[in-house]
DNA sequence: AGGGAAACCCGAACGC
DNA sequence: TGCGTTCGGGTTTCCC
């Protein structure tokens, strides 16, 4: 599903100067369609269509889930949500069963943004910072190191879970990979933020970066029909393996409702302290 | 400030 | 076969 690690591989794919894959760079936009109007979270959809035309591709970049498409004069910024995916090639018609918004290029190439469950946004603004600005830190910013990380735990005093996924606090991290980071540190998903040692943090923030490095390499998980990315579902150690043995220590594992979100965690590595 | 819940969406997968 | 219900993903909004 299109967490952080498939909206990486998207942004990286729009860029790709070989493969099958065609690179956006230095297109300009003849011809917009906006076919389900909320799709497009501002500007209104008929200013969408209007001022996007004649910009042209100048670089194509990602902060937290949000794929940043910059063009001559403004950003488009795409957030997929959950089942949103961007293709691209050469057809007249829209492209995907689903498409939500189509994007013509002078010579043809298209760009289709195809979202079967109508969540995913994009935004057209003259500076994205007023979109992006909201977000905390990346995952793999230098400058966040163990200790600011410990330091930001700190400051708050939250069930690590929720806070995992709150955008502003950390970008970029969805349901499966706060589950994934949360088993690789030995961390209970309740755990009050502001209880963690050093070591913790530390060990929270290496877990949370070799999971997206390794949902990165997978290219993303495909979790159901519609949420289909890679082959990372293939390597989880708790997300969705319900009853079944901890791969560290063999107990069940245990699925319990965190915020509303669906929660895998080990009853007996994962013990809250 | 934190936490719970509802709303937004759709179609697959279920129960009857 | 055909209905109705449930589910889940990320985020915003509202309410305690």
């Amino acid at each position: 599903m299109p967490e952080l690690p498939e909206v990486e591989s998207i942004a990286r794919s729009l860029t790709s100067e070989r493969g099958d894959n065609e690179s956006l760079l230095g297109h300009s936009i003849s011809r917009a369609r906006v076919a389900w109007k909320r799709t497009v979270a501002s500007p209104s959809a008929q200013t969408f269509q209007r001022r996007i035309l004649n910009q042209q591709v100048k670089a194509v970049g990602r902060r937290g889930k949000f794929i940043n498409i910059r063009l001559s004069k403004d950003s488009l910024l795409i957030h997929l949500r959950m089942s949103g995916d961007l293709l691209l090639g050469r057809s007249e018609k829209p492209m995907g069963n689903h498409s939500r918004l189509q994007l013509y290029f002078e010579d043809g190439l298209q760009l289709s943004f195809n979202d079967p469950r109508k969540f995913g946004r994009v935004w057209l603004v003259e500076d994205a910072e007023s979109v992006l600005s909201q977000l905390g830190p990346e995952p793999f910013d230098t400058t966040l190191t163990p200790a600011r990380f410990h330091d930001m735990l700190s400051a708050r005093k939250r069930q690590l879970k929720p806070l995992l996924l709150d955008q502003t606090f950390l970008a970029g991290l969805g349901n499966i990979y706060a589950d994934e980071a949360l088993w690789a540190a030995q961390l209970h998903p309740l755990q009050p933020s502001n209880q963690l040692t050093r070591k913790q943090a530390r060990s929270l923030l290496t877990g949370i970066q070799e999971v997206l490095t390794e949902g990165i390499r997978r290219n993303g998980a495909s979790i159901d029909w519609v949420y289909r990315g890679g082959d990372f579902q293939n390597y989880f150690k708790v997300y969705q393996r319900t009853g079944e043995p901890c791969l560290r220590c063999g107990a069940k594992i245990r699925r319990i409702l965190v915020g509303q979100r669906s929660t895998h965690f080990c009853p007996r590595c994962q013990e809250k302290s």
